[in-house]
DNA sequence: TAGATTGTTAATCGATTAACAATC
DNA sequence: TAGATTGTTAATCGATTAACAATC
């Protein structure tokens, strides 16, 4: 019983659920779609998207493509999305509430039962039907459902604080939306989503691009 | 007068900015760093870290370390966060009112001016101060105010012709939150938070780990 | 059979890391 | 001077792409 458990990159795995999400939006009664076909529609090479697909179907046939309906299948089970999956806020601010609220995370059988916050002002309200509570009931209710995953959308100067509580109730999946690097134990898997991150790039192009076109200018 | 501009990856500029990020935060009063202090901090390895600050400032000396003061000013330099970049928000759902309310963009020099959605429920509503206009008006407010970036917050299915739309009125970054690939002109620089991708990698992690303990106890 | 398309092996490219030279 | 630390050149690693074989 081989256990060949073919590491995947985190960019491969970016992209399958590209691939994923592109096919489910696709309803044009066609059966199979080519990988030319996908690789045009998302911008990238054909050699690739057969490569990531042949990590997780087999339903690939030359001269005829993919069959849709079984590719999306395939997807979905790789990328584990039969089973639900429980997750928590940690933080109800704007974006913690945003994301309470969030009905696409179904597409992904992500079930956020409850958000916690320090503030108890916040607590014990409800937002989009889901309730607010205070910290100190984080355990209690991550045993409870069995909670797997936790979002972190407190600010950067508390993040650390929070994280290291998620990994004393053993959560051992996180999903940081803080601005922040977090130290975790080796076997607790970070998800960072740095929009900080992304606003550097966006603003460092526009500062170039200007710089560029300036100095076109002045030498005009 | 060399116009060297050395082409800097995403992924450089996404370190950029955490090394910002940590340096504004350190508040301990020393006044010199080194590559090794901030690498073991961020989870980074020393040579990347000094190879990355090497792009942006010349202030490193051996055996002292860099000057935190002028290394922060390089970095916000490099990365364009002197001039005020202004922002317009499209989809004005939970997501895109959390935007709107974020105050972190001062950070970065950035001014979300407004939002703008479909919805004519919404629309001449107020949300943290910013107003919510319709669609037709996107266009006289962007020219008004020199608005470069476009943030991107609508459902996937209408994402596309938003986009079209913000290329149409001389945008030239966006910044899309919709979990779906846009196709855009050469000239326009697009940077995309995908969240659902982010949601795939977590969930594929999960599945995984647990197949192993099962196959694991399975074996036993 | 000929042509389209998948899947795989080999080559290329880019980014990271190691080794080391320069310098305070 | 010796030691710490930066900056750079060379080696390694991993991911992408090109070439091609397999097959329907």
């Amino acid at each position: 019983m081989s256990m060949s458990q073919t590491s995947i990159s985190k960019r491969t795995l970016l992209r399958l659920t590209q691939y994923l999400n592109y096919l489910k939006r696709l309803d044009d009664g066609r059966e199979f779609i080519s990988s030319a076909a996908i690789a045009e529609a998302l911008g990238l090479n054909q050699v690739q998207v057969r490569k990531d697909l042949a990590c997780v179907s087999s339903g690939g046939r030359p001269k005829v493509g993919y069959p849709i309906t079984l590719l999306i299948k395939d997807l979905k089970s790789f990328l584990g999305y039969q089973d639900v999956q429980s997750a928590i806020v940690v933080g109800a601010g704007r974006l913690g509430k945003a994301l309470l609220g969030y009905e696409g995370f179904s597409n992904y059988n992500f079930d956020v039962i409850a958000a916690f916050d320090q503030d108890q002002m916040l607590c014990d309200q409800t937002a989009s039907g889901k309730q607010i509570l205070p910290m100190h009931k984080m355990k209690e209710i991550c045993d409870k459902h069995q909670v797997q995953i936790g979002i972190i959308t407190v600010p950067s100067a508390s993040a650390q604080q929070v994280c290291d509580r998620l990994v004393e109730i053993g959560i051992e999946a996180i999903w940081n939306f803080a601005s922040t690097h977090l130290t975790v134990p080796q076997h607790v898997f970070i998800q960072n989503e740095n929009m900080a991150a992304s606003l550097g790039v966006l603003s460092q192009h526009l500062a170039r691009t200007r710089n560029n076109a300036s100095t076109k200018e002045s030498l005009e």
